[in-house]
DNA sequence: TTGTATGCGTTATCAT
DNA sequence: ATGATAACGCATACAA
């Protein structure tokens, strides 16, 4: 009744071996005898079977995905690009979701492992840098918003640094002395290089000031919070540079229920340039970077790995996007 | 060097089949043998290989979910959905998307079956009804966006019509006459009851202009394109309901750049309730209903269906949420 | 209740 | 270049 690779090798009149050959490239067969086989394959509607290509093979050419939310509008670009460069290779994300917590993503890396996955992406783990070399230890691995070495390990991130430092200098440019910061959970190296290309921005500059920054955790619940805080705290500022779109668009709501007006009354930034930001009202100047591309990158990088090939970090450029959410100091 | 059910059994002192039936409940065992088996696996730190299992077993414990894009902020919070209801399942959702396109969506129907997944969810497919039969001929199905009756098929939807028609009566309660409605595309079944329900709730009145009513695609880039049409041809309107939030989100950014004020100038209604519109400036007022609670469902009754039971067509309350981007029309 | 034996559909290792 | 044949790790029918 089911079609298996023996039933096209019978209907072909050749070896099951032969079949797999010419499915798989793995060694020159007689045209005549592909020619046979193929046709075979068409007529019966052959398909393989996975699992016991698998199982015999020990390859899945499925890639595990750690992500945190599956419904993230960062991350879910990223899977994008993932999904598009694996399908060009034959290959097939697996998702699953962290949700930001230590056991939850280990649970996630372990259901990876068991399924045999032939690598992983791990995007932005909150794991620490011995525990993926444990991971990367047993399987290929990829990493995102971190610097990591090993012998199976491929890191890659944004020039986080270089993307805040242009955001500030844009802020300075039009006039702005007091700007304030909404920083991701500094537990997190993106974040910390944030922040760092913030501070080294302003340099020794007389409006620096601690109080101008807020620690948030890149939600816009989060950005939100922060903002009511800066506000009831009375700190003079005239700008506000998110250290994340999502973060930005919850400040943008504080303001609006403040009553104050973007930029007339303060110019906002954000960082990331989700392709929602220029819905916004008014459109959000953002730092941009392709979170596809990202994915797609890492998604190659792990498939080299795979193959033996070494790879190096790799850091991605960001550019900056000026939309209507800043402007020139009010009095300027 | 790996560990297998057969190195547990004899490190247990049991036959492999013991272990087995342990493993999957398939049949009591002595208490004492349990006990050894279990820790036998502990002590060796055995893990099932899933290929084999679904080799013999012919199962895979995993769910192909067909989605549309997989950083679409709506089927984002459904994919949550379905990926909580299955984990607690043990299952886990293999995701592809479709790109609202057919082929493609055949090929990603394709790669689920070639993966033997246990099941597929699809989720507001373009494949017609006929070609969604028969797949659920070859592997339990479920479909959202849609009513649809078959042996082994379920159905889940949301009450499109009764949301559109809570939207248009709270319009016409805060005295706007002129409602225009931006749809989605017609081709689909849940677009066409959306348009349904905002025709039957205005009746036979006369404010009824079909000058109002701009077909688009469900994007935010629709939206936006079509509230210039709009605004472009001059027709007379007060209200804006849109068929979802993301095309609600692309009017705003419309009318912002007219210089229309919401919801002095101009009322805007969503569907959908998306998490963001909570965000959005001022606030988006909208049919709300679950993502992720369809999700859940959804998967709830693929592994029903999967264990024989058989379900019936679900259909999915909403509710409203006004927030500050609806209110009385000028001069009311 | 438990063990034995077979089969699942491939890939890979041998020969030839 | 091609064909036997043996794994791959597990589930299950059957026997005990």
């Amino acid at each position: 009744m089911k079609v298996t690779l023996t039933t096209v090798a019978k209907e072909a009149r050749v070896s099951p071996s032969t079949v797999s050959r010419i499915l798989n490239g793995t060694a020159a067969v007689d045209p005549e005898k592909r020619k046979r086989v193929q046709e075979a394959i068409e007529r019966l509607g052959f398909r393989p079977d996975y699992a016991a290509r698998s199982l015999a093979g020990g390859r899945t050419s499925t890639i595990g995905v750690v992500t945190q939310f599956i419904d993230s509008p960062f991350y879910g670009e990223v899977l994008r690009g993932i999904e598009n460069a694996l399908r060009a290779q034959h290959h097939v994300p697996l998702f699953v979701s962290g949700h930001w917590e230590v056991s939850e993503e280990r649970e996630c890396i372990n259901l990876l492992m068991d399924r045999r996955v032939d690598g992983i992406i791990s995007l932005n783990s909150c794991l620490s840098d011995a525990q993926l070399l444990e991971v990367a230890d047993r399987v290929p691995l990829v990493v995102t918003g971190r610097r990591l070495k090993g012998p199976r390990v491929v890191s890659l991130d944004y020039d986080n640094v270089g993307g805040a430092v242009t955001a500030v200098e844009h802020l300075i440019e039009l006039g702005h002395q007091h700007i304030a910061f909404i920083s991701g959970p500094t537990s997190h190296a993106d974040a910390r290089e944030r922040l760092g290309g913030y501070m080294a921005a302003l340099g020794s500059r007389a409006h620096r000031n601690p109080h101008l920054i807020m620690e948030a955790d890149f939600t816009e619940e989060g950005g939100y919070k922060a903002t009511i805080e800066l506000l009831a705290s009375k700190v003079k500022f005239s700008a506000i540079l998110a250290a994340n779109d999502q973060m930005a668009y919850g400040a943008r709501l504080a303001l609006h229920e403040a009553g104050l007006r973007v930029p007339e009354d303060v110019s906002l930034v954000g960082f990331d340039d989700l392709y929602f930001s220029r819905y916004t009202t008014p459109p959000l100047t953002s730092v941009h970077h392709s979170a596809q591309d990202l994915g797609s990158l890492a998604s190659k990088a792990l498939l080299k790995l795979i193959a033996g090939e070494p790879s190096d970090h790799l850091l991605l450029p960001t550019s900056f996007v000026q939309r209507s959410s800043t402007g020139a100091p009010a009095g300027h």
